[in-house]
Order: C-alpha cells, then sequence, then structure tokens
DNA sequence: ACTGGCACTCGCAACGTGTGAGTGCCAGTC
DNA sequence: GACTGGCACTCACACGTTGCGAGTGCCAGT
C-alpha cells in the first residue's frame, strides 16, 4: 500500500502533468507544491511509483508521466470533487433553460458539455417511454408516396415514408387514417404490430398491397429506435489536443463518424447514474488510443433513460470533467424526464 | 490572351499538383503529359504565366504552383467534365434509394457526397414548400408541459414544447387540441399566427395564459424556418488534409460547428441549379483560408428548394468534385421533390 | 521558335555538437 | 531509519553547418 506522501506525489504529478502536457521531474515538483522535503527524497518516492507501475519515464532523464495505472489510482482515490463554481451552475442554468423540444434540449445538452469540459461530449438520445399511442397521421406526398406520423402519449414524434402502388385520393386516405387511429389510438406501441395483423384484409375496397405498406410503416414509426442515435459536438476541442492521441487525426474522426463505435464506448460502462471513468487502454474500442471516456447514465432514480459524457486524451482534467458530466446528467435527467 | 500550349501548361500543372501536393517542375511536366516540347521552353512558358498571375513560385528554385486566378481559368474554362462512372452512378443510387424520411433522405446525402468527393460534403434542409395545415396535435408531457406537433401537408412535421400555468386534465386537453385542429386545419401555414390571435379571448373555461403559452408554441412550430438547418458529414477527409488550410486545424473545426458560417458559405453563392465553385480568398469568409467550395442549388425546374455542395482545399479535385456536386443534387432533387 | 547547356539559388535533410534538465546513488546528518 | 546535499552520468533537444539536388533563368546555337 501506498505511503501518504506518495500519494500526494502522484497526485501533483497527474495535476502537473496535466496542466503542462511535459514530463514532470522532481525539482518542479516540490517548488510547486509544498510537499516540504527536497528534491532527493522525492525520487525515491518516485522510484518506488515507477516499480509499481503508477509512472513511467518515457526516456532516461526526463520527467516522469502517469501510467493508465497511475490514472486509475487518481480517479478512484486521489480526486476529491469540488463543486461547480456558482457561474458554471449559472451558465448550465441559462443554457438549459426552456428547450423547444426534444432535439433542440439534446443539442443544446451536448453543446454546453463540450464547451464546459473543453473536450468531445457525447449525448445518447433518451430512450422515451414507450408509452400509448396518441395519434397516427396519414399524409400524401405525391401520387405513390405518403407520409406516416405517429405521435406517442409520452411526446414522441415518428415518421416514415411509404411507397404504395396505388394512387390514393383524399378521401381513401381519410378513411385509411381514421380507421388506423380507432384501432391504434390509446394502444401501447409495443402491441402496435400486432394490432396491424391483418389490417389490409379486412378493407377489401382498397388495394392489399397498399394497405399493408403502410401499415408496415405505422409499425415501423412505432418502433423505432432511437436510444440508437448519438450526437456528439467540440470537435474542435479535439483537434486541438489531437497530438494526443496516438493515431492519425483523421482515423480519429473517421472512428467519430461512425456512431457506432460512440455507441460501443457508451456501451461499455454499465447504465447507472454514477459517473464511470474508463481509462485509455481499459476501453478496447480501436480507433481511439490513449483516450479516456468519463460518461455518465442519466434518467429518474429508478429509471436511466440513455448516457452522456465526453472523450479526451487520457492526459485530461478527470476532476472537471466527472463533475461537470455528472452535473450535466442531473439536468438533463430533469429536463427529458419532466418534458416526457 | 493565352496560347493553347500554355493552358495545356496550366492544366497540367493543376492536375500534377493537386495529385501530388508539391510544386510542379517544366522537366516532370514535359515526362508526364505529352506536351511535344523541351522543358526549356516550357520555362518560358511558366515565365509568362507566371507573369500574368496564374501561377507562382514557393520560392526561388522551386516549382510553381497554381494561383487561385490560375484555379478560376481552370474551372472556367479548362476543365472538361466527364460524365459518372457507371459504378458511382450505381452507388448514388442504391445509397439515396428508398429513404425512409427527410431527416434520412438528407443524411444520407451528405453522407454519400462526402464519400464520393473525398471532402466536406454540406447539405441545408429543403425549404419544404410551405403548405396547408394538416393536423395539430397536442399532448400533454408532464404538469405543467405541453408539446405541440404540427403536421402540413406537405409532410412537414414540427413541435414545441410549451410550459403552461395551470395543470389540464385530459378532457380540456382533448378540447383546446379539437378547437385548434378546427380552427387551423386547411388554412396556410402563413395564416396560422393570424388565425390564432384572440384564440386565448374566446375560451374563457381555461386560463388565459395557458391558451395564449400554447396558440404561441403552435405558430411557432408552423413557422419554423428548417431551412437555416445544414448538416455535415466527411470531417475526417477534412482532417486528412488540414495542412492545406493555413489555419489551424482546431479553428477549422471551431468555424463548422458555428453553423452560421456554413450558411454564410452557402448563401454566397446565386441561387441556381448549375454548379458554382469559389475559389480561395473569392470566398471573404473567415475562418476557411486555402478553401474553395464547390456547391449547386437543388430542387425543381423552377423552384431551387435549398444548396448543397463540398469545401475542401484549394486544392481540389474540381472536376470530381463538381460532377459529384451536380449528380448528387441532382438526385436529391428528384427524391425530395418527389417525396414533399 | 525551339533546344541543350550551364551557372546559380535555395530549401531541406543529415550530421555533429553543446547544453541542461533530470536521474540514481552514496555518504553524511538529525 | 528517514532525509538531504552532492556528484557523476545520460539523454533529448535545439542549434549551427554542410552538402545535395531540384529547379530556374539565360544564352548561344540550330
Amino acid at each position: 500500500m501506498l505511503d501518504e506522501r506518495k500519494r500526494a506525489v502522484l497526485r501533483a504529478i497527474v495535476a502537473d502533468y496535466v496542466r503542462s502536457r511535459e514530463p514532470v521531474g522532481s525539482k518542479v515538483l516540490v517548488e510547486r507544491h509544498q510537499l516540504g522535503v527536497s528534491p532527493a527524497t522525492i525520487r525515491n518516492d518516485m522510484a518506488i511509483l515507477e516499480e509499481e507501475g503508477y509512472i513511467a519515464a518515457p526516456h532516461t532523464s526526463a520527467g516522469r508521466i502517469p501510467t493508465d495505472k497511475g490514472y486509475r489510482l487518481f480517479v478512484d482515490q486521489l480526486v476529491e470533487l469540488r463543486p461547480l463554481s456558482p457561474s458554471e451552475r449559472r451558465a448550465i442554468q441559462t443554457f438549459l433553460a426552456e428547450p423547444v423540444d426534444l432535439d433542440d434540449a439534446v443539442e443544446r445538452t451536448v453543446r454546453l458539455l463540450a464547451q464546459l469540459t473543453k473536450q468531445l461530449a457525447v449525448v445518447q438520445y433518451p430512450s422515451l417511454s414507450r408509452s400509448t399511442v396518441r395519434h397516427v397521421e396519414v399524409v400524401c406526398l405525391s401520387a405513390r408516396r405518403v407520409l406516416v406520423v405517429v405521435i406517442a402519449e409520452s411526446g414522441r414524434v415518428d415518421q416514415r415514408i411509404a411507397d404504395v402502388d396505388t394512387e390514393l385520393d383524399q378521401e381513401t386516405l381519410a378513411e385509411v387514417r381514421d380507421r388506423i387511429n380507432r384501432l391504434l389510438v390509446g394502444c401501447d406501441v409495443s402491441e402496435v404490430a400486432q394490432r396491424l395483423t391483418g389490417f389490409a384484409d379486412v378493407h377489401p375496397e382498397v388495394e392489399q398491397a397498399t394497405l399493408t405498406a403502410i401499415a408496415a410503416a405505422v409499425a415501423e414509426a412505432a418502433t423505432e429506435r432511437r436510444e440508437d442515435r448519438v450526437v456528439y459536438s467540440g470537435t474542435a476541442n479535439l483537434a486541438r489536443e489531437w497530438d494526443d492521441f496516438g493515431n492519425s487525426l483523421d482515423r480519429v474522426f473517421e472512428a467519430l463518424e461512425e456512431q457506432m463505435v460512440l455507441l460501443r464506448l457508451m456501451g461499455e460502462v454499465s447504465a447507472t447514474r454514477d459517473v464511470r471513468v474508463l481509462i485509455g487502454n481499459e476501453n478496447v474500442d480501436s480507433g481511439l488510443t490513449n483516450a479516456s471516456v468519463v460518461v455518465s447514465g442519466y434518467g429518474t432514480d429508478d429509471l436511466v433513460l440513455a448516457k452522456l459524457g465526453v472523450v479526451g486524451p487520457t492526459r485530461m482534467d478527470y476532476p472537471a470533467a466527472m463533475t461537470a458530466v455528472q452535473a450535466v446528467a442531473r439536468y438533463l435527467g430533469r429536463i427529458v424526464t419532466d418534458a416526457g
């Protein structure tokens, strides 16, 4: 087990390295943090820390930098989360006040998080509670195309385009719409597909294939999985620190545009509302080397709707990122459960 | 006026420089393109071209690179647009087939364009024809929050959250909704705001402020300007060639995340359906130096709905970009006018 | 009008070198 | 035993020097 002073030394090394990006030596360590001992003593401690694998020297006669193991110890035991500064708190409140709709709320959140942490921020769309159907609208886009809109009681609005074989006049369309509504309104979205089976058969006046297509579109719209969508923001922050990622930058961006990577990244942490940290190689996810992820679930106490977090270099300001992620997750959770 | 051979030389310089990223000298010029004369002759031509300002030498005894003026001449007179290769044509067709809704269509388009041109692709949302109101839905999200959904005949679906002061029970909400629908269905979206004036007054059974809030939300949703939204894709391409932009990369990404920059960029070219090119400093837009924009409007013959294009380094493959932009614009125009 | 030849110019990569930050170790002190 | 000052040692890195080669401009010759 590590000595109290050695832990202080590790904490100091992490702090300094995060700020300066440069290997930190024994001398600056004692003069910047009041450790009360001489550089030589610190050197001994550092030798121990290196033996134990918490820090490493990039080459002989350079300072030390924290290893992944060192960061891990840091976030697990050494970090003290200071509360948000009033100005930050105010920034969050004004930024997230009065979102105009769900998209807007998510959009603002991700921007805010990127701005607060100066990292790449990622927000997963909340999986709005599967609730009951409120209304189904069917509108005609062109001769052979109709748009289906499904509005759920929870406020979800999903749409889908269906190609149909026959031209539909306004009256038939209206009738189809009314029948669908009569059939579905109030029923749980999970039952939609089921209720629609055979829908085409019982209305012989319209061509079957057409009705089938429309029914399929309605079913698809009702079961669309929005929680597979993620949005991100703060690419400029990523670019600013790109030299911390061993990878060439375009690889990183390729990985980003591949939504799956982000989803996997978020998926790897268990869905709880506390803040989790993945450090460096702990996430096996290729494409991002030397990257850490700070992530938290958001939602109500008993139900985690989705996750949000930031991605940055292993060498990042963990305390700041953790408090920001936590605070934003809490706010967004409140907004989103309140709003639907 | 420029000699025919000098034009050939300029064309060759542009072609080579675009491929190699390196100043091109007289020797490689004659051996790669069959110009039928010796390097010395070419050197004389190059001297003329330099005098006229079409090319420049980064320093003594280096090859020449095209100036913006050179590129301008190239795209205006020297470029020959070869038709799309069958495989490209096929790629477009499969990629853009059967979009599931408007978002999906735009999303796919921007990805496709980025992939085809290997540049940053930008697509502006089409301004769907202002049409008549089809249906208005009002659902209750929480005690003091309602969601308003406006569906237009054209297939536009807009939503808005309204905060209300009083709690609304289901029946009143249903009644409000019915009244709104009776009032608005079939009326042009441009008249919505007008028709709603005084809406709060004539229904004394519900608190006025609440009705006003809902009416305002409906009006806002109906008049939302979707055409101010742009989406982009292909950031990895941008990162790959970032050293061509004098700017440090993070500035570029900051500019990107500021949607306004892209909108201005698109806005600077007149809204026609043919392909326009802005080269280097021609676009005064700060933030992107050494950048060119290839852009085209899309829509029907008589109505340009919005614009799309690519952004890349001044030194980009203009012919390829131009054909790709043109083709994609044409396809998207067809899809989007067909679909809404 | 074009070409071969030649002197000239620089950017750039390769090499050598000196400097300084940082270390490990050890003998001495409290 | 824990800490400290001192000292020899090691590299990374910044800096000046140098040589090379690509490319040019010019000119005399065809």
